[in-house]
DNA sequence: TCCGTGACACAAG
DNA sequence: CCTTGTGCCACGG
């Protein structure tokens, strides 16, 4: 399967209310050190997925190119009860734990996620 | 096949 | 805190 559509198959499993970030997402698909993979692929990701709840590793909405996008992630987030303080998520409090098994594969251990 | 490109991550200063 | 430098890698041209 495509790196791309493994990583839309795994933000479509973020729960409400949480989010993930791009370097998790990569480490849950087996590859550890893709984040800026991760990035492109939600440059291109499917609208009807829950893309606002990716973010980046000190739990900020990162830069893309329209700034439009960016205050609408926001407002999704804070739709879902996902405070933004700051310019900043508490990944401590929304962050993911993901799923129990990618494909067939169970997911051991991350490390410090 | 090789090469440039990032919605990244992390360590060091 | 912030800035810089480096590592990284799937993708498209």
């Amino acid at each position: 399967m495509r790196f791309h559509a493994a990583v839309y198959r795994l933000v479509g499993r973020i729960p409400r209310g949480q989010v993930a970030t791009y370097g998790q997402i990569a480490a849950l698909l087996g590859y550890p050190r893709a984040a800026r993979a991760v990035g492109q692929a939600m440059k291109h990701v499917p609208p009807h997925l829950p893309w606002h709840r990716v973010v980046n590793a000190r739990g900020a909405i990162s830069l893309r190119a329209n700034v439009g996008s960016m205050l609408t992630q926001r407002v999704l987030l804070e739709q879902e009860g996902v405070a933004v303080r700051r310019g900043r998520i508490r990944l401590r409090q929304h962050r993911w734990a993901g799923p129990r098994r990618v494909g067939r594969l169970r997911i051991a251990a991350l490390g410090r996620l």
